[in-house]
DNA sequence: TAGATTGTTAATCGATTAACAATC
DNA sequence: TAGATTGTTAATCGATTAACAATC
């Protein structure tokens, strides 16, 4: 497969594609146009096309896609089938929520363990992992070539627990902490959730709907009073 | 102030900037040029002008930016000071997390209240929060007008939920119930948190970091041979 | 075969970068 | 004043959309 380099827009939209393939195929949909496709998720036919072509000729013209052969695809391209592994360090609220309730397996990734140091936590089992403390990090992570960590560690110790996972090998960081961590290495991928960015690019959008429909409703509001003048005239 | 719709990209760099420049303040830095922010944020001069004069004018030539001024301006601008309210809906692992950890004060919402419909979670209090019955939604939702609902319920009534909260008048809705909720109003504003798209996308540029590895060792051990063979000779 | 729909090339649109006059 | 740095216009780059020949 010669990988042009693929833009972060393209690779964004994979999962979504993947999340909308899966319902279609829960609903027993066995194939797809790029134009239906399109209108499910408001994307041009045209951008869909475009993006799996970037990874390979997927459809069959005059049919279209088939919903399992092109989840599969996608699957693959995301590296689901790559049997990743993966320590959650910090195991405070999001952590243990993380723990309890979301599926790694479900998305390619093997659980290892799961770590902290506190002692009123450490020893505890969480859905079925039990909590080690983190001087046994090193050690696990080098002896399983451990390739992702999930950072949920509090603020003040993130940037040095993620040079020290570094240092141990690991190649990935799901960065929950809400710093910019910043690290020194080059080839280390940093995939960032910053609620609070989430949060405000909403409170934005919020403000801007709000503002709009305040306008709409003045411009109403004076329209009316024209049409009550004229009424009386 | 005259809107020119404003692009999205640029709305999810004002968060970034919000934090860098908090980050700055704390260090006591007063001023700061677009070239210095630009070398820290990894963005070019260039860029950070143009998306702060979508706005105004904050900055002073010769000068650069003061800090807490343009702290200010953003924070407006993402509408921190309007005191939007909220409300948690459903109190699962991510909603007790959310509730126990997130600030939602410090990035200008105001939690009015938390809610579920399991009797073993309805009537307990998390971080001061008492959670109350779902059933009280309508009538609070109504009577505060309260802005937003953080959405935390289970997949199967996540959409359900969402058109309920729609009927009784929020505005806008921040998602983590990994469903794209399809809604059938215009003009409601959401935000979706879906950390499976997120490890996904993690998880592709995993795999790839992982191959150009192997490829970059692998020219290194043809190399290496071929210097023996000199060596050799 | 006729109709449908792909994969791909070309055209358009929008976002980023560069350049520079204005000015503190 | 001289140096620095903005805000903005123009140039470039990249992403999306449109169009269409290829083909199932």
């Amino acid at each position: 497969m010669k990988h042009v380099k693929i833009s972060n827009n393209v690779i964004r939209r994979l999962p979504r594609y993947l999340r909308r393939l899966d319902e279609l195929a829960v609903a027993g949909v066995e194939r797809i146009s790029s134009k239906e496709l399109g209108e499910k998720m408001r994307l041009t036919s045209s951008q869909i096309r475009q993006d799996f072509s970037c990874f390979g000729e997927f459809g069959q013209q005059g049919y279209g896609y088939n919903v399992l052969g092109l989840r599969a695809e996608i699957a693959s391209i995301l590296g689901m089938d790559r049997n990743f592994t993966m320590v959650v360090v910090g195991v405070g609220n999001i952590g243990r929520a993380l723990l309890e309730s979301f599926c790694f397996e479900q998305y390619g990734f093997k659980l290892m363990g799961a770590f902290d140091i506190r002692p009123d936590v450490v020893g505890k089992t969480i859905n079925g992992v039990e909590i080690l403390h983190a001087d046994g990090l090193e050690e696990l992570i080098k002896a399983e070539q451990v390739d992702a960590a999930v950072l949920c560690v509090q603020k003040a110790s993130a940037k040095r627990t993620a040079n020290s996972l570094l240092s141990y090998g690991i190649k990935s960081i799901w960065n929950f902490t809400n710093v910019e961590l910043e690290l020194d290495e080059e080839d280390i991928v940093v995939e960032d959730i910053h609620f609070s960015d989430s949060l405000l690019s909403m409170s934005y959008y919020l403000a801007e709907s709000i503002d709009q429909e305040s306008i709409r409703a003045e411009k109403a509001k004076r329209l009316n009073k024209k049409v009550a003048v004229k009424k009386q005239q």
